[in-house]
RNA sequence: AACCCGGUGGUGUAAUUGGUAGCACAACAGAUUUUGGUUCUGUUAGUUCAGGUUCGAGUCCUGGCCGGGUUACCA
């Protein structure tokens, strides 16, 4: 009922920018930003950060920009931006003409940078990587002071410039903040603003051989941009003194950061750099596996934005670690196509059906409902004949008590078709069910009986002699343990639990003809198996289609216990 | 024994800021159903612990316990 951003009960961010419109410390103005480092792929945790964002400005009449985070050439590229940009309008969100680079900011925070230096709040330091980090201390002991803490202001801006200039190699200085080597923050202990590194940039080329770090960037592009409120992830936390500090330092406008829980769900992980492990070391097909919680993976496999959108509602935002179960996601979804998609009937593992009463020479077409769930979506024909495709799952030869489907002797309706009865069953030589002979009731025509008498199933079928090929892939979780983090002994880790049968390969099922001109992307049921999408390996001769969920299933839930 | 943050049913969250612990998902039971789908109804189940303040504490205070983060020239 109130899954969608209910305007009853407001999240903590929520409440402190009521708090500052109320106090007027924001001017009445709410302006956020989402900040991705363009060095990976989007997922579904990101999205989470994409809706609160843009989702905040929406509600307050406010403004979101779309700011890349670009200060580490080395890990970044553009090909990275334009997949962003397009994962970001797939979700359904708009930055306008907002689009901005953390390299658009590299004049200013430079000049910043030799502000600080003049103040006496930045160094030179020429100490090595190594030395640095001895120097740091650790978190229950201060560190110590590098002896080029006190270089006069003279011979830092001297170095300082000349790093800009490139005379020196990478390692040789960093410029450093000044502020407290034995302040229990450890980001504190004087954090480094600069480093150098002869590399080129993505937008800026050669331009620039120091680039700043996150630390001395963020803060000050928020600032830039006339942020209101700096909202991140939990990890941030700790950098929140720090932001402040240049802000105040610098003395200008002071956006307030916010962080929240990230988004993590279970049977699967999150972390860019465990995901770009699983692509790299080819335990997925690339980032767009239908496996991935990546938002194009998520996409492939059929997820739509408005179920993605939907569980970032539900799913709320507070300051401790959750988890949210997988389950979460697949309602969404199911609620999302429960009303959007059409249905069709498909036969994944079938088994020959012939109707020994109907004519070996007779077709006909039934009509078939394409949603029950919206009647818009109209009627279409499905043609009907002796022989049939039936889901193999559909029969049992002995059947337990609460099995309602077809066995021998017994009566079923056929899905918009009509009533059929188990006459005989065939075997092959070990044993095997390979074919079924059935009578059909003539007077059952579109599936009710004039005698009023009632069966207990409806089974999707497909007419053999009409029926079209696909293969279909079937996907479970990736991670066959909810948690994957969690492994059996020291020796293993979190890939360990990767699941085996994550893919399972139909290479050919039988689908209504209805299907044989669907188009890459579209999604459908089939009814009583579940969602599927058209995924672009299709040919104009064979059409492969992803599961992206299956529907709920009572009968299998029975089963299982 | 450093610093920061957090702990509400199985899971994710809410509680008008000190006044009846509510919602969603899951689980279970039932109704409806030409999808064992959808829809509808009902049931089970919770404030980390110990003190304190108060007429009254999930909420405030003290202490304990548990969990996460922090020792990158990543973001």
């Amino acid at each position: 009922m109130n899954d969608s951003t209910s305007s009853e009960s407001r999240d903590f961010v929520r409440q402190i920018i009521d708090e500052d419109l109320r106090s007027g410390r924001c001017d009445g103005r709410i302006r956020t930003r989402f900040p991705p480092e363009p060095n990976g792929y989007l997922h579904i945790g990101h999205a989470k950060s994409i809706c609160l964002n843009f989702g905040i400005a929406e509600e307050y009449g406010g403004l979101t920009n779309l700011r890349f985070d670009d200060t580490n050439p080395e890990t970044e590229s553009s090909e990275y931006v334009e997949s962003i940009k397009e994962d970001i309008r797939w979700l359904g969100f708009d930055w306008g003409d907002r689009l901005y680079f953390a390299s658009d900011y590299f004049d200013q925070l430079y000049e910043w940078a030799e502000q600080l230096i003049r103040d006496g709040r930045a160094y030179v330091c020429s100490l090595s990587l190594e030395e640095i980090r001895a120097g740091r201390g650790t978190p229950s002991e201060p560190g110590t002071d590098s002896p080029y803490r006190s270089r006069s202001v003279e011979e830092n801006l001297d170095l300082f410039r000349r790093m800009k200039a490139g005379e020196f190699p990478e390692g040789a200085h960093v410029l450093r903040a000044k502020i407290d080597m034995a302040h229990p923050h450890m980001l504190m202990r004087d954090p480094i603003m600069y480093r150098i590194r002869h590399v080129e940039h993505h937008r800026t080329g050669r331009k620039w051989c120091i680039y700043p770090t996150y630390d001395y960037t963020h803060g000050q592009s928020d600032s830039l941009e006339k942020i209101t409120h700096s909202i991140c992830t939990l990890e941030f936390e700790n950098h929140r003194p720090l932001y402040d500090w240049f802000c105040e330092a610098l003395g200008i406008h002071h956006p307030r950061q916010i962080e929240f829980n990230r988004l993590n769900l279970t049977w699967t992980v999150m972390s860019k750099r465990r995901l770009l492990e699983l692509v790299e070391g080819g335990h997925v097909n690339g980032w767009d596996d239908p496996r991935l919680p990546t938002l194009r993976g998520l996409r492939r496999r059929g997820c739509t934005p408005a179920a993605i959108r939907s569980l970032c509602a539900r799913v709320g935002v507070t300051k401790h670690n959750a988890v949210t179960d997988m389950v979460v996601l697949e309602n969404c979804i199911r609620e999302d196509l429960n009303k959007t998609a059409e249905r069709r009937m498909a036969v994944l593992d079938p088994i020959r059906v012939v109707l020994t009463n109907y004519p070996e020479d007779q077709e006909e077409l039934l009509e078939a409902v394409n949603n029950p769930e919206d009647e818009s979506a109209g009627t279409r024909m499905v043609p009907f004949s002796r022989e049939l495709w039936l889901e193999r799952d559909d029969f049992m030869e002995d059947p337990p008590k609460k099995f309602f489907r077809l066995a021998p002797g017994r009566e079923v309706r056929l899905r918009y078709a009509y009533f059929i009865r188990c006459e005989n069953v065939v075997h092959d030589s070990d044993g095997r069910v390979i074919e079924l002979h059935c009578t059909v009731d003539p007077d059952t025509r579109g599936g009710t009986a004039p005698d009023g008498r009632r069966v207990k199933a409806t089974l999707h079928w497909v007419s053999a002699r009409h029926a079209v090929s696909a293969e279909v892939r079937l996907y479970d979780h990736l991670f066959s343990v909810e948690h994957p983090d969690e492994v059996a002994d020291e020796s293993q880790d979190w890939k360990s639990n990767l699941n085996p049968d994550s893919l399972r390969v139909v290479p050919e099922a039988w689908l209504e003809p209805s299907l044989a001109d669907a188009m890459p992307g579209d999604r459908f049921q089939f009814e009583r198996l579940g969602y599927f999408c058209v995924d672009p390996d299709s040919s104009d001769e064979k059409k492969v289609f992803n599961r992206t969920v299956t529907l709920r299933d009572a009968w299998a839930r029975a089963r299982k216990k």
